[in-house]
RNA sequence: GGCGGCAUAGCCAAGUGGUAAGGCACGGGACUGCAACUCCCUUACCCCCAGUUCAAAUCUGGGUGCCGCCUCCA
């Protein structure tokens, strides 16, 4: 597989440091907020990565973090009126609830900053003897300039960063450049005892100190959104390496941007949508879909137009399904699979894989999915062979598992709505439409739409 | 000013040297009591100019347009 690396600006073969083992490290959310559809972006991105990697027989150790201590959520929470820690515990709830709709899975281990702040110290600690940092009166600073690498993830200079940098206010720091490893406590801020004094941890530390801890000094992958490449990212690489002494992950990989109307979507400029919002409106599964049917790295326009093209395009995809399920349940014809269909399912799970294997391209992976249906929809009918159809059917689940899509298979109905169905056939063999029609409208109503095929009646449920 | 990205049909989008995937929408047809689903057919001077090559959407140079980072941000 190949993905393309921030680090080097060039896709490269993926060869992991261990033989059969991924370690993965994507910056996850400051729990403030319900996040938006610019955050979801690499929540779902890197999910695939994960679930693709598992797919071709990779053990993959994913760690996202939760930034539970930050200047917005105490914000927020002297707002409210609460707890710091109230605000935080409630956002990592919420976050849940989205991230489930997105169906994005669980991390192996979701670290709060809050549970590792004697990690973070230790490491702090290590940079302040190697002489990369320094304490004044309570607050300790990166220093920069002694981290010579310092620039090459962003692929600035010193100088150029210098040239570009704002007048600091801040005059505490050497440098302009430097930035807070530790903040000194203030008034009504959450806090921990520190060899500097009572403080909390700045925002980059925690990412280089959890990462270390859970995944070890080196990792195989480190991901986010573009924005968060510099900063964010290069001084992780000069926390990280300035204390190991070692590379401190091979593969940097980053998604675009989430645009409005061309332009990004921040929650500064304050044209975000939460993806609570967009669920008011449409299944999240359609999120997905939308942010799938373009590549990772990409820019991609967010407008409820784009969501409407890709609920219909799930739809095509579920009905396909459906189909498959359908004959399969009713298919009278016992034979195995033939040769035929065995040898069509391994060429779409090839160029599946070799669309995934390019940089995870999506896009492409999802065009041989819309093939495979074409194919099953047009070349199955009711008399296939029950060993075709289960093939089909097999890959086609396959294939859309690994990128998390047409995960809600239909349930049993309920007798209720059986009888109704019975009840609308017999009115159509009686020639009585009106009956017929008035069933119809009924399970409408109750969020079943039905299909009157060559092969019989159809049913599914509404998005 | 420094660094980086993008430009493919009405909309979205894949394709990095061999003659344009796929989805949505539109139009025509088949099927159907109607509808839906499904199927078939139809729909592209690949931003412009020059160059390299037997061959360029793809490579090189020059334009034009749009966007991002350099500051909290996925």
């Amino acid at each position: 597989m190949k993905l393309y690396n921030t680090l080097t600006n060039a896709k490269e073969k993926f060869i992991p440091i261990e033989e059969g083992k991924v370690k993965m490290y994507v910056c996850g959310p400051t729990v403030y907020n319900f996040f938006h559809i610019g955050n979801a972006r690499p929540f779902i991105v890197f999910d695939v990565l994960r679930r693709y990697l598992e797919y071709i027989g990779y053990q993959v150790d994913y760690v996202q973090n939760f930034t539970d201590v930050d200047d917005k959520i105490i914000n927020k929470a002297i707002a409210e009126q609460v707890d710091s820690k109230e605000v935080s515990e409630r956002f990592i709830e919420e976050y849940y609830k989205d991230a489930d709709g997105l169906g994005v899975r669980r991390a192996t281990v979701h670290p709060k900053v809050s549970d590792n702040v004697e990690a973070i110290i230790e490491m702090i600690e290590t940079l302040v003897e190697k002489g990369l940092a320094y304490n004044v009166d309570g607050n300790v600073y990166y220093r920069v300039k002694k981290f010579e690498e310092y620039g090459k993830l962003s692929k600035q200079s010193l100088e150029d960063l210098d040239s570009g940098a704002r007048i600091e206010v801040n005059e505490e720091k050497e440098d302009p450049l430097d930035f807070a490893l530790w903040k000194k406590y203030k008034e009504g801020e959450p806090w921990w005892d520190s060899p500097w004094g009572k403080g909390r941890p700045g925002w980059h530390i925690e990412c280089s100190a959890m990462s270390c801890r859970y995944l070890g000094e080196t990792i195989d992958i480190h991901g986010g959104g573009q924005d968060l490449i510099f900063p964010h990212h290069e001084n992780e690489i000069a926390q990280s390496e300035g204390a190991s002494g070692k590379k401190f992950a091979n593969y940097w990989v980053h998604n675009g941007y989430i645009n409005i109307n061309n332009e990004k979507m921040s929650k500064s400029k304050g044209n975000f949508f939460t993806v609570r919002e967009i669920a008011e409106d449409f299944d999240l599964e359609v999120v997905r879909m939308f942010m799938l049917s373009a590549h990772y790295r990409s820019p991609v326009n967010f407008s409820r137009e784009l969501m409407e093209q890709s609920k219909a395009a799930l739809e095509r995809l579920y009905n396909a399904r459906n189909n498959l399920v359908f004959l399969n349940e009713n298919s009278k014809n016992s034979d195995p699979v033939s040769k035929d269909w065995e040898k069509k399912a391994q060429e779409y799970r090839k160029k599946f894989k070799e669309a995934m294997d390019d940089d995870i391209n999506t896009a492409g992976a999802l065009g041989v999915i819309f093939d495979l249906a074409r194919d099953a929809n047009s070349s199955l009918d009711e008399n296939s062979s029950r060993g075709d159809l289960s093939v089909v059917l097999e890959i086609f689940d396959e294939l859309t598992d690994v990128l998390g899509l047409v995960k809600k298979h239909r349930e049993l109905l309920d007798e209720e709505i059986e009888n109704m169905i019975e009840q609308r056939q017999a009115a159509r063999k009686n020639k009585d439409f009106a009956l017929s029609d008035k069933i119809r409208d009924e399970l409408k109503e109750k969020g079943i739409i039905l299909e009157d095929t060559r092969e019989g009646v159809k049913w599914k449920k509404i998005n």
